[in-house]
DNA sequence: TTGGCCTTGTTATAATATAACATATCAAGT
DNA sequence: ACTTGATATGTTATATTATAACAAGGCCAA
């Protein structure tokens, strides 16, 4: 997208922090899970299970769902990836956050995003549910569009 | 919800109310189109597409799911209806916008849903996007939490 | 070292959605 | 009214996404 970076660090990177969050968490990073979180990272666009799976079986892991998407959820309950709902894809977390909240700018065109951590949009969106008597638990953002780097194109 | 109303007048203006865009809009709304969206206003809340289609076959209507999709695809395209992308389900529009932006707080303990207008929730998103560069097309904000009415009880 | 819990394997199936092509209906111009 | 092109629906089949249910394995703490 409109920021280009070096790719390979970004999931060391990534994975690094995975295995300091599930110290923390007590819970494990197991080979699958580290996988699928890699491969996740590697796609850097949204990637969907059935593309998961397929990469997976060329890798001598299980190819079967119910492997990937345990593995997808665990990520997500620890905040390692987020689910794109309009895509049913999945995407890795580079924020830090204590809740599972997902804020993304979605690009239309090359399919890439960014994910957002502008307290502003979450402060709004809690006056705005006050307003109504509502109590937040769960925010999802999904801004699709166009990104600069397309625009320009 | 927060808001009880007279259920059975919603529906009838939600038809009327369809009546105009299709005119306006010049296209039709065909028996089907009209039974589809009776049938998601009276549910009031958040409906799947095959328990649409379980409730129309029940009463004479084609029961293969093309026409349920189709109905929906054409339901949306007018604004007479939102997806509720994290719940795979329809519900009606009952507020006016031109653009198929939709902002929903969606209540995890009654599953009733809320549609917002604030215009400060889109200011403060073409705010963020703006600073990104990014120009947005389709805004879809999806609030879980708590009603006001599930959170006295 | 064993018992319990977490994780993975495996089979099957549920739930959601679309492709592709045939047929019917509408509505606008003649 | 008749023709015609566009829009809508019927129909069959299949793609895509996700979960249930139960068995087996591995890990670790008492």
């Amino acid at each position: 997208m409109w920021q280009r970076h070096q790719h390979s660090t970004c999931v060391k990177q990534a994975l690094k922090k995975a295995e300091k969050i599930c110290t923390d968490n007590k819970c494990r990073l197991t080979p699958i899970r580290k996988k699928v979180l890699e491969l996740i990272w590697k796609s850097h666009k949204p990637i969907k299970a059935y593309d998961l799976l397929a990469q997976l079986s060329s890798e001598d892991f299980i190819e079967k769902p119910p492997t990937v998407y345990r593995a997808l959820e665990f990520l997500i309950e620890n905040n390692l990836i987020h689910r794109i709902e309009s895509q049913n894809a999945y995407i890795g977390c580079n924020t830090n956050h204590e809740t599972s909240d997902s804020k993304f700018l979605i690009c239309d065109s090359c399919n890439e995003v960014e994910e957002l951590s502008e307290p502003k949009i979450q402060k709004t969106l809690d006056e705005v549910s006050k307003k109504q008597g509502f109590t937040p638990s769960l925010v999802n953002v999904e801004v699709h569009g166009t990104c600069a780097q397309c625009a320009q194109n």
